[in-house]
RNA sequence: GCACCCGUAGCUCAGCUGGAUAGAGUGUCGCCCUCCGAAGGCGAAGGUCGCAGGUUCGAAUCCUGCCGGGUGCGCCA
């Protein structure tokens, strides 16, 4: 699936390389200046300059080649040397008509580590953007024909675990697990719930900060579990079966899935055989205690700390499981790139890690790239937090945002006549809806502010209004259906359904963008132009009741194409469409 | 101290591989429902793009230095 600047694009390109200039001139785009025209070629500036030569003189040569083309309608040249281009309405009505979105495999594959969550921890706010925009790039990579593989990574072989095991042994749950000498089997059912972990771990963090001598218990009981004390790994077992099982229901609600529950742990066997190899490689040293791998380069403009394999007191840290991890992956999978969808506040570890793995070279072809994200903020400016003044649970965010579209539908008149499970059902849609896109329609690298009110409006830039101009679309179809109207490939007749036309033309190019920038903000935007201009073009149009038969089944086949497009938007930001509300 | 991210309209934010008159939503003010869902459409007002230099025919965009906010900086994740 190509689109149709691309398309453009590459005519031009062949009128530069005509005139022996560089065909990466030939990048047409869709123009600032849409009163001017639908598409501009900037290339004869920099063709210009690298030729040293007149812009308008090179502009001139390049139009008149493409003037010779049909696509075109206008070939203008304007200002210093830009060129503008209109693409005839017969071209644009026979693309429209041939639009589709099966994605066409690229042969290349890509890791996505996203998601964030520990084991023994409740999912936070923290956990939404990692969650949902990893979740947005899985499904974009595999739109744009990727194969993609996506790997929850769980936190689950560090410190926390020693903290969870020492706290359980002081209070003396389950002391079978610490006998050492029990020779198994362990019992099948957990001794403790994730309720009692969620209860468990802040209290054994919060006694570790107060008491070193806490705080050194967890640590021992995590070089003991590394180090493979049955008991402990039973124990562990048991955390991770029942955190795993809590977390796919909060992940399932969010509707985000992944590929592989690995963790942390799920490398532990490859760590001793990958520090071997990094010492025979030569790139470790010892320092303090501790086995490390300076990462610091020639032309650093910050301190680049060495990156720590081995404690001085035996047990690994999350940079050693990470590098164990690509070691896992480029074996496993052998992918062209592993993105890892983590705050932004972490850069620098995932920098080392890096180092470590390309100067090892244990990372095969794959390019490793972090993908980091700013917080979501109070209305303070600061990390959002609940009134009290804690962490909000994922699920009670949810709730809230269900319940807040609820209360919306409720005061706008939508879904009125729906039952009370259908209306459940669409609140929770919606209230999703709006959280994802307001997450989402943000840059990834900035903060942004948590505003209820604001992200549950039905009407502006919002989740709600995007899925309302959906449903409105579907029920102009279920209309047609009903009345047995017919539908035809859509054909350009007025300004509305070109730039509606145009703008459908346009998405292999947002897909494409959003891509490369690993930026979910550039579907927002473009899912946000496709319902206005559809609006706009229903507000200046009539569909069923127009009375001439071939025009009305032609701009029932192009809210077909709109739906269709908005659908497979909203899809891939992991937004539903109910189906009437 | 050093490094990274950010600073654009009253508010919330796009734009940042340099290009024409800097955009959107919201808010404010007009206009448009005898016609398919007005949660909409059309229009107006609103900005020294943090500040100062530099590169360039051309800078919100690239470089340097300041100012302001956030974050990070070897044995947590």
């Amino acid at each position: 699936m190509s689109g149709l600047a691309s398309e453009l694009s590459a005519i031009a390109r062949q009128a530069f390389a005509a005139e022996g200039l560089s065909e990466s001139f030939g990048q047409v785009q869709a123009s600032d200046r849409p009163d001017l025209a639908q598409f501009q070629c900037n290339g004869a500036l920099a063709a210009a300059k690298s030729a040293k030569a007149n812009p308008r003189a090179i502009a001139q040569k390049v139009a008149d080649r493409l003037k010779a083309n049909p696509i075109f309608a206008k070939v203008e040249i304007a200002g210093p040397g830009f060129i503008n281009l209109d693409v005839a309405d017969a071209a644009l009505t026979e693309r429209a008509a041939a639009s589709g979105f099966d994605p066409k495999p690229n042969g290349k594959s890509v890791v996505i580590d996203f998601g964030g969550a520990n084991v023994a921890k409740p999912m936070h706010v923290g956990h939404l953007r990692s969650s949902v925009i990893g979740d947005c790039l899985q499904r974009l990579f595999r739109a744009n024909g990727w194969h993609v593989v996506s790997d929850v990574h769980l936190g689950d072989w560090g410190l926390q675990m020693g903290q969870l095991i020492s706290e359980i042994g002081h209070r003396g749950i389950a002391p079978l697990y610490f006998d050492a000498d029990f020779k198994g089997p362990y019992p099948e059912q957990s001794p403790v719930t994730m309720e009692d972990l969620e209860e468990i771990y802040p209290a054994a963090s919060a006694a570790c900060k107060a008491d070193p001598a806490r705080l050194e218990e967890a640590r021992k009981a995590t070089a003991d579990l590394q180090a493979g004390r049955p008991g402990y790994r039973a124990l562990w077992e048991h955390f991770f079966a029942v955190s795993k099982f809590g977390l796919e229901r909060e992940w399932g609600s969010l509707g985000v899935h992944f590929d592989l529950w690995k963790g942390e742990a799920s490398v532990e066997p490859l760590i001793a055989p990958m520090i071997a190899d990094l010492k025979a490689r030569g790139v470790t040293e010892v320092s303090e205690g501790a086995l490390v791998v300076p990462v610091a380069q020639e032309g650093d403009k910050k301190e680049m700390p060495p990156l720590i394999l081995i404690k001085s007191d035996g047990a690994v840290l999350y940079g050693t499981t990470d590098l164990a991890t690509i070691v896992d992956r480029v074996k496993e999978q052998d992918p062209d790139l592993i993105l890892y969808v983590v705050d932004q506040r972490q850069h620098l570890h995932f920098e080392q890690v890096f180092r470590v793995a390309r100067k090892a070279r244990i990372n095969g072809k794959a390019e490793l790239e972090h993908a980091g994200f700013g917080t979501m903020n109070g209305t303070d400016g600061k990390p959002f937090k609940t009134r009290a003044g804690g962490v909000m649970k994922l699920h009670d965010l949810i709730a809230t945002m269900t319940a807040e579209a609820a209360k919306r539908m409720d005061e706008q008149g939508i879904a009125k006549d729906t039952g009370a499970e259908e209306r459940a059902g669409i609140a929770r849609k919606v209230g999703l809806g709006a959280l994802k896109f307001a997450d989402l329609s943000n840059f990834r690298l900035t903060d942004y502010i948590f505003d209820l009110e604001r992200f549950t409006r039905f009407e502006g830039k919002t989740g709600p209004y995007l899925q309302y101009a959906a449903v409105r679309i579907q029920s102009i179809l279920r209309r047609a259906g009903d009345e047995g109207h017919a539908s035809a490939p859509p054909v350009v007749r007025s300004a509305e359904e070109r730039a509606l036309v145009l703008q459908l033309l346009a998405l292999p190019e947002a897909m494409a963008a959003a891509e490369n920038n690993r930026a979910p903000n550039v579907l927002c935007e473009y899912a946000f132009e496709l319902a206005q201009k559809f609006s706009r073009f229903y507000s200046e149009h009539h569909i069923l009741s127009e009375s001439d038969e071939a025009v009305r089944a032609s701009r029932i086949g192009l809210c077909e194409t709109t739906l269709a497009a908005l659908t497979k938007v909203l899809d891939i930001l992991g937004i539903e469409v109910p189906e009437r509300m």
